[in-house]
DNA sequence: TTGTAGGCGTTATCAC
DNA sequence: GTGATAACGCCTACAA
């Protein structure tokens, strides 16, 4: 912590009262100009800081919010960063950054030490969904603001702002069911906790179903959001027999399509000829690829403002109502799905 | 900010003195089991969250630190931060993330608001590098703990965590020029008064310097450090003739050298066959791209992981010396470059 | 083992 | 226009 000069050292030497200094670096109307420009000069002299924590003590107020993110080098999320920060800046809020690393434990230490250095308000993207409630049910007591991006939990009282994923599932597999008249297609799925990940797998389901395509559960190989995940799925489905191999593949993201599509290519297949794959969040590296990728765009950084935007209302406004804000996604159509 | 039940209201409810209930709290050790015990059960019914703001008053002490990044959308940042991170958990500290968007003006605020908030110290990777040293100055002075990353102000008694950008840079332009046989090199420059670019530019200078190859200054485009930075640059490039364009072009980061394939196929020539292209970073892309990028590998993760050791270092310890820490980076050749 | 007094740096409030 | 006092929630130092 630095050399603090306080309020009352720079009255001392002024032989004014601290809250006459106060009340000069604080703008206030009850100042003579004389007396205020003598403090704001004494001020930038002996270098004084004001402190924050001392402030905040009295106002109830920090102008800080807490972020938490799952995974801070999945490339969706510096994306959401900015947004939130687009947001804050402009109402002067500072951010408290911290990654739970996909891990509800981690998730929970970091809310608590938000409330322990008393955020104004939380944004939160859970790496659960529906059993333990109780936590935030908990936090919500406390009167801790929260909103939701990303990963939710539903039915809640609690704001959110996410992406239309089943909707978006259902139409990129209807996609390859329409344009490409595919009916064998597998599903890399992600935590089936966590909700996106359940909107995105329902999404699929629809789409098989609407068209009277029969499920195959052999070609749904339950995984997690990396791409690790992704490379391992595809390989259980590559060990299935050539005539018992799904021709099209939707993964629950682009990391864990990038890792199938890898998969793919070391078995010597090529995409989308042997087999097509689409994905969902389009990451940086998605146009980018030998194969680019078939995609579905989620505006990262709006998501990002709106739930900004949220919470510092609800942070201002005690009875702001909680909302659902569900920002619509848009097909990118590459080249991997046969397009 | 929360319901906050503080340790008075504990203390009434159980009709003990505050103090007592601190010490409960807090783990000390002239309590009673029975007293402790109470307490706790006490604190846990009433949803008692510490203050860390009244803590950090008392103690001056925040367990908090101030990253100031100057774009977090950049690829290596977000690696940075998890490696800052992964060492700031375990030493149980807390992040202020902000962003600079490469502005000196927006990193100054962001270093004023973080000493506002009293953080234990900051990281910064800095916009500027010689004039207006000033500022930092100031900033010691005040006796805030500082360790550049990435991008530093030198010779300034203040530690830095960097790569050896210089002989990183020096070495890919021989591998063009050794290995590849190119003596028309151009050079897609960054920012001037940012310490890497300068660092790069250099090595590069110094490698042709010593291969007698003599520097065309029409084929050095000043310019920044985003893909469209490198887009314009090349641009610029190819409007030259064809008997007068560079065969090979050294980009000051990836996502220049990015920039610059896209004009060069937009221009219906061929990445390595027409112009050669070599990056800097190892950016999550370089190797997916349909010519996969040879670039100078950063451990952007480890530079996170060694500035915030060495800031926690300085922290906790008086008189911890001021150190320069250089990683070292590793060549990634891919096909750009012609290999 | 427990309690009291005072202070961390700031501001709200009321008095002059 | 300025100042004195108390309070924000907690902890150190000392006393009982």
């Amino acid at each position: 912590m630095s050399s603090d000069v306080t309020l009352k050292q720079i009255a001392e030497a002024l032989d004014l009262s601290t809250m006459t200094v106060s009340r000069a670096i604080n703008n206030r109307e009850n100042v003579s100009g004389k007396t205020r420009e003598k403090v704001l000069e004494k001020a930038r002299t002996m270098g004084y800081i004001p402190n924050d924590l001392a402030k905040s003590l009295v106002s109830r107020k920090t102008y800080t919010i807490g972020v938490v993110i799952p995974k801070i080098t999945h490339a969706f999320f510096p994306e959401v960063v900015r947004g939130i920060e687009e947001v804050t800046k402009t109402c002067n809020y500072q951010l408290f950054l911290t990654n739970a690393d996909e891990q509800f434990e981690l998730e929970k230490e970091a809310v608590n030490t938000l409330q322990a250095k008393r955020v104004d308000g939380i944004l939160v993207s859970t790496s659960i969904t529906k059993h333990d409630h109780s936590f935030y049910d908990n936090i919500l007591k406390s009167g801790t603001k929260v909103v939701f991006f990303d990963r939710y939990i539903d039915n809640f009282g609690v704001s959110r702002v996410s992406v239309n994923d089943y909707e978006s599932s259902r139409q990129i597999t209807e996609h390859l069911i329409n344009v490409h008249e595919y009916d064998k297609i597998g599903y890399l799925q992600g935590p089936e906790n966590v909700s996106i990940a359940q909107q995105r797998y329902r999404g699929y389901r629809e789409a098989l179903t609407t068209h009277d395509i029969p499920i195959n559960e052999s070609w749904i190989i339950l995984g997690g959001f990396q791409e690790t995940d992704g490379y391992q799925a595809m390989q259980k489905i590559l060990e299935l027999s050539e005539q018992r191999r799904p021709h099209a593949i939707l993964a629950v993201n682009d990391p864990s399509a990038i890792g199938a599509m890898k998969a793919i290519k070391e078995a010597g297949l090529s995409i989308p000829e042997d087999i097509a794959v689409v994905g969902f969040t389009d990451d940086i590296r998605a146009s980018y690829l030998e194969v680019p990728l078939t995609t579905v765009q989620q505006p990262a950084y709006e998501v990002g403002k709106r739930a900004a935007k949220k919470l510092i209302q609800i942070i201002e406004n005690e009875d702001e109502p909680a909302e659902n804000i569900e920002i619509q996604t848009s097909l990118k159509i590459r080249k991997s799905c046969g397009c």
